[in-house]
DNA sequence: ATGTGTGAACTATTTCACAGCC
DNA sequence: GGCTGTGAAATAGTTCACACAT
């Protein structure tokens, strides 16, 4: 159900609007999927609409938060302070869906200390005794790419069985713990696909010739900064 | 095709581990996936394996980018120079992968004229003349919520048909202009989700109950800032 | 022997279309 | 009349399993 999120975005939006009632086709199209499908989606959760009328916003926006967890808090510790660390503590989005933030760390001496969004930024060493002290089950790993399955082995071994993962890496965990993954990089290769198929044609790509040269050195390099 | 990025991300890293030759067992292992699905990808692409044998690296990281379009430049434009956009401004993965920034564009004064990354921050109402001078392809927002449509509408009518959204808002968008959506908070609440689900047994949530009580005023308000 | 490429079986997801309730 | 909830149909995606090339 990775898409109750986005319909309770729509819902909390109409909300604030001071919508009181909204049909499947309306809040469909705010949420940018099928209204079938959006019924079906809902009608998993239990019956909250009323037929001949749609749903009532209020009532489903608090079913979609219970069914999502958000009626707690949940503990999150973010790991590497790096330019996007930085956008992740000062987001918005966590604090107010019930996201609180335990704890920043970092490896580099030079940025332990610091204050970022209020927050003093700790040392990885101390990784251990802040999930255990605030109680941290869900770890956002926004290291280099190298650092990453050290760091997610470690906040495995301490009890964490969730984590968000910038790093561009397939990180390996144990059975029963959940790993979601964001790439930056990867978004945009699939927009240039996209946008080169526009600009081919229907076609897109010449079909692959018979002597296509396999190139002598590759010019896709890595550079590993989350 | 959204999986080939991945597996061009283990190629690159088996090939600067001097790797010359992969099965589709190794690979599929590297990049997360089932073997099959790996190979039934692959011969999407064409038959670019060796029976017996296994897949050349270099020539697949080769081909994979073709298809992708990574052999030709992508120009982007950043618009939304909050702690976001300085983290995508800074990202090595783009530039390495052939998308060069062309502009960082804000609305606010305080940041316009800053150098972020090697670049000055340009102010928004040049946004028309960035993107016919550069020839801007891909238009990546990173604006608080509010202001994401206007942008995009601009963008688009600038002739941008490629736009990666990282602002918590659908976007509408004429027929033949691709959207991608990157969402923080989403990805935090599909974990928190699954966490709820482990912590409450295979069951989860408790079922719902006759007097179960619509809220009064609902906690989870909007805070927008991407 | 080994490992790709792929038809066929299977599973999941999306959409249709309409009965049933307001 | 209008709109939900949902079986049934259609579509998409995954995995199996093996023929065939090296």
């Amino acid at each position: 159900m990775a898409r109750l999120p986005v319909y309770l975005r729509a819902l909390t939006a109409l909300q604030e609007r001071g919508v009181a009632t909204v049909s499947s086709e309306e809040l469909a199209a705010a949420a940018g999927v099928n209204s079938a499908k959006l019924r079906k989606d809902l009608s998993h959760l239990g019956s909250y609409g009323t037929r001949g009328v749609g749903y009532e916003v209020e009532y489903l926006v608090y079913q979609i938060s219970r069914e999502l967890g958000l009626t707690q808090d949940w503990v999150v510790a973010i790991i590497g302070v790096g330019n996007l660390g930085r956008a992740l503590a000062g987001y918005g989005g966590f604090a107010s869906r019930g996201f609180r933030v335990a704890g920043l760390l970092d490896a580099d001496e030079a940025i332990v200390g610091q204050e970022i969004s209020g927050m003093v930024v700790e040392h990885i060493d101390r990784l251990e005794d802040i999930i255990a002290d605030h109680g941290v089950s869900i770890a956002v790993i926004a290291t280099p790419a190298g650092a990453a399955q050290g760091v997610c082995d470690r906040v495995v071994a301490a009890g964490v069985t969730s984590v968000l993962n910038f790093a561009p890496v397939v990180l390996s965990v144990p059975e029963g713990v959940d790993v979601r993954k964001v790439d930056l990089s990867i978004e945009l290769q699939i927009l240039a696909f996209h946008e080169q198929r526009k600009a081919g044609g229907p076609d897109g790509l010449a079909p692959l010739q018979e002597g296509d040269p396999p190139p002598g050195t590759s010019q896709y390099v890595e550079t590993v900064e989350a």
